[in-house]
DNA sequence: CGTGCCGTTGAACTTGCTCAAATCAGGTGG
DNA sequence: CCACCTGATTTGAGCAAGTTCAACGGCACG
């Protein structure tokens, strides 16, 4: 099972997006949605800490199309990342060659946590997508973060929140089967657009099916036959345009295909 | 496949083993093996970081038996903690129950990490072993990081570590087969004894074939005959003695066996 | 108007799971 | 000290989920 899933290198050429920078781009939807209960607060507080940052620190601002690599694995490690626009992919590899995706992240989200420890970066982070991408020398965040209370509390904040999304990933692909892992992909791609004041009522996946299928830890025609079987059980929609653009209708309805799908082995708890 | 298999709540009689503050232990070994080239390194940093520590803050140490929980998720953050001896494994839990061992940890591993972004811990953390926990508060940790840039940077060199781990863990399970993946799993905790400076030819596992089927994301059967498979291929052996202890008589034919195991799909590379 | 890549779908196959039975280790109580 | 009970482990047989292999259609690009 799960056998080693190929995540190509994308290279294709990028729709023309001109990235504001300071406001929340483009991902993954096209315009900002008007705020429900509470789905802005993640969204204002990552445009705080991004103020917060700016306040104290120099920043290297970057412009990256679909396919540009922000830091490659064995790179040494000076910066850290935050993305102000745009998606990117973490991509882990193993000594022998083998990679796995493992992390998709969105604007306010840091990168390069893990070259900390080793001097080195661990991962090669990908922009998925046309975005600006925020840089920080590590040296300076931490002279400004043992003066500033608050920014050494948002900087671990970032890290913790990196560690309980790792856990979170490998509870999903442990104990959920290929079609619920699908929808858990979706369902919580369309939550962190929701978090961000974006609309979630549709994604642009632009990723392959081989890119998710890796993520997942599955393959690319599973994938395929996943979000077919979704769409037949009308959770989702595609559009007339392309099978890259996914409508929710309903969330609510794609959780319950996630609960019902978990359900069906005897999943005897404690 | 990778149904949510059962992690049960230990509470085996632990031998009765003194920890002693200050030494390494026993986790998984019975005692100190001489230094190789470099093995003793990290055991050098982490008697190093501990000093550090209590040099600049009052510690607060427990004494924990297998089954005795260090914290659950749920519960107010407000401590981080190091283990001095033991090993202790973090379980993740979803909102419907289905529940993952997601890390395994020895002594020098900090705990808690994912409590900082929400205030709560997102795991449950529990003993597997007799051993020591060592507790600091967090608000008191940062403010004697704030001052000393060297705690600063090795605290978040031990955040680094724990996403990285994660990911490592994500790919093991995503990429190798089953049986692979088990003999991934004991080299893992080999190198972990060793960097240790504790001898790591032989592994007593203090957890049944359930957990580690819940850490490997596989059922307690297949647990089973990878290591008999392993037995028979003569990478690992059995002692006498019950089928908890595993000698690893040459780590190189541990490692063969991984590389063989995961190269039988045709891995495609790039 | 090819060429190449991406996505979909079908059919055969394989891995690992489920279910079941037998063995074994450890602890308990007589 | 031994019989017994309980839970862990092993092993086998059958099955099912998901993979592999293959064919086909669509779309973008040159």
């Amino acid at each position: 099972m799960h056998k080693a899933q190929e995540a190509l290198m994308i290279d294709a050429r990028p729709r023309l997006l001109k990235a504001e920078p300071g406001t929340a781009g483009l991902s993954g939807a096209q315009a900002i949605y008007p705020r429900d209960k509470g789905a802005g607060a993640r969204s204002d507080e990552i445009a705080r800490v991004l103020s917060l940052l700016l306040k104290h620190l120099p920043v290297r601002r970057r412009l990256v199309h679909a396919g540009d690599l922000i830091f490659e694995a064995g790179q040494p490690f000076n910066h850290l990342y935050v993305i102000n626009s745009g998606y990117v992919k973490v991509v882990n590899t193993a000594a022998d060659g083998r990679n796995q995706v493992v992390g998709l992240l969105f604007r306010g989200d840091w990168l390069g946590f893990d070259g900390i420890a080793t001097g080195c970066y661990g991962c090669t982070a990908q922009a998925l997508e046309i975005g600006e991408i925020w840089a920080w020398r590590y040296d300076q965040l931490l002279s400004a973060a043992a003066a500033e209370p608050q920014l050494l509390h948002e900087l671990h904040s970032e890290m913790s929140r990196a560690i309980t999304r790792g856990r979170d990933a490998l509870l999903s692909v442990c104990t959920l089967p290929v079609a619920a892992r699908v929808a858990e992909f979706l369902r919580q791609w369309a939550e962190s657009l929701a978090a961000r004041g974006l609309r979630n009522d549709q994604i642009i996946l632009r990723m392959s099916r081989a890119e998710i299928g890796n993520y997942l830890g599955m393959t690319l025609e599973s994938v395929s036959r996943a979000l077919s079987s979704l769409a037949r059980a009308r959770v989702i929609c595609f559009t007339e345009k392309g099978r890259r653009m996914i409508q929710i209708p309903d969330l609510q309805a794609l959780n319950d295909f996630i609960q019902a799908d978990a359900q069906a082995p005897g999943a005897i708890l404690q």
